[in-house]
DNA sequence: TGCTTGACATAAT
DNA sequence: CATTATGCCAAGC
């Protein structure tokens, strides 16, 4: 069986993902649609907290830095990571509101 | 193969 | 600025 060569050339939209948001600056904050559209993924914002969600603890991607268009950690369904995020993201200078939102006028990652 | 869910975004109210 | 409704796309079942 001539192994044909229809593998599916997915270069896995994560890596991409990872890539841009490795080039999130310390200190400062992108929103999912902002690095879905610098992944080339233009709309695909859900795509990336999926792909975020699937990432492990010990990965070197800032997922921290990353964060909804609301300027909030993004609820998710469960684990105690969003405290955690908060967390590193005070650690990097990052003041939060008294909401637990970030200014994004201010923190807001911008090319 | 088709329906449901999801770490979202944006526009309208 | 908060809430509601709709859109988008991929992965899971």
């Amino acid at each position: 069986m001539p192994l044909s060569d229809s593998r599916p050339p997915t270069p896995d939209s994560r890596t991409r993902i990872y890539a841009v948001v490795k080039r999130i600056p310390r200190g400062r904050v992108a929103t999912y649609g902002q690095v879905a559209t610098l992944a080339g993924l233009d709309g695909h914002a859900r795509q990336v907290g999926y792909a975020l969600h699937d990432l492990p603890p010990r990965s070197n991607v800032p997922w921290h830095r990353v964060i909804n268009a609301r300027g909030e950690i993004s609820p998710r369904s469960a684990g105690d990571s969003h405290e955690l995020q908060r967390m590193l993201l005070e650690g990097e200078g990052v003041d939060f509101s008294l909401d637990g939102r970030v200014e994004l006028k201010k923190y807001r990652w911008k090319r």
